[in-house]
DNA sequence: TGTACATCAGTGAACGCGCGTTCACTGATGTAC
DNA sequence: TGTACATCAGTGAACGCGCGTTCACTGATGTAC
């Protein structure tokens, strides 16, 4: 039963990298401290050593979840093509595995009834996948409201393809999300941007 | 306190409309069956004369909030064209009150984590949604192919429009969106598809 | 380098609270005669 | 039409449970001398 403040700083980080799982995983409301805690290897008393309280964790949780979950739209060794995002983002992989993936899809409901922190939280990491999107497709004509339109489908997509409890339908979403979003980025395809 | 037939169907009829508004604005995890009694007028006890339990309640008051929502994607009078569609689920007015919305936007982060019924519910509505679009960009090569991508966007769109706390962004959210399905649901401007 | 001591990460029992669910009861409904 | 009675929607107290949070305690850390 170590406690130097290495140990502490380790044990902190580990009880945030297994909340931005879980929460990504179960939802901000279904995250238990007690449970968390257990999972971390600790108790739950020592919580209170580390976050002020839930809320705390929560907005700390969130960060976390969606640093950790932006590799996934481009995680594709430094590609930072509109293709290389699109298959990454819209992948079976990512699709199927929402524990290591964007938490703008999967916690966006919840945080949109967030008041405060959590919601400023997420609000920046979605106007840095914007900027992203947009340097994709940069130089086209409107490629800031492309930006917007193709990041909203992405997420959109990704949502609606885990809730389909149907694999081919699901597929279907992925694919033509991702040729959508080709042609929403290749500008003279679509003049009337 | 009568309780005719009748009563019985208008109280129930009572509790699901409730319910299917409290979930809209706040989570499918935050339904309380004591504060949803309360706000129908009834006391926590009689709830068990209208469902089993919970889940069950939780699963009729999604489809019947799917149902009220479904109305916000074409209550535009009868006209059931990518425009009319578009205008209205991309509104600021639609954004603004989810309790009346769509209940794919607000509850689909939710509803994948979900095992059976509920689910279930939600993938029929979606089909349905793409089926409406589908038939409004009709006749376009890949008609289907689009629907599945506008819908996307519209879905994640109104869900990103809401988790900006910053409303010249949220309200650039949506025009972009409205705009980019209105470019994908126009045939020669995107040959690609 | 060795010793005494303050700090503090982590433990686990205890708290009050709201939850879903159960149940004995009430009294209007609506049917049988 | 009038009366007796079974039904059952709705009431509200009670239950066990998991929750977030508190707190007295433990013992390794790390500092002062």
């Amino acid at each position: 039963m170590g406690h130097s403040q290495a140990d502490k700083a380790r044990s902190r980080q580990r009880i945030l990298a297994t909340a931005s799982r879980q929460i990504r995983e179960d939802g901000l409301q279904s995250l238990s401290i007690a449970r968390l805690m257990k999972s971390a290897n600790l108790t739950h008393g020592g919580f209170y050593c580390h976050f002020a309280n839930r809320d705390v964790l929560v907005t700390e949780a969130l960060a976390e979840a969606l640093r950790d979950g932006s590799k996934s739209a481009h995680k594709a060794g430094g590609d930072r093509s509109l293709r290389a995002i699109a298959r990454s983002y819209l992948s079976r992989a990512h699709r199927d595995i929402p524990a290591n993936g964007c938490a703008i899809a999967s916690l966006g409901g919840e945080a949109a009834r967030e008041n405060g922190d959590a919601r400023a939280v997420m609000t920046a990491h979605i106007t840095r996948f914007f900027e992203a999107i947009e340097e994709a497709v940069d130089g086209h004509p409107a490629a800031h409201e492309r930006a917007l339109a193709i990041v909203s489908m992405m997420v959109g997509a990704l949502t609606l393809s885990r809730v389909a409890d149907n694999a081919v339908l699901s597929d279907e979403i992925l694919r033509a999300a991702r040729q959508a979003a080709l042609a929403l980025g290749e500008p003279g395809q679509t003049p009337a941007l």
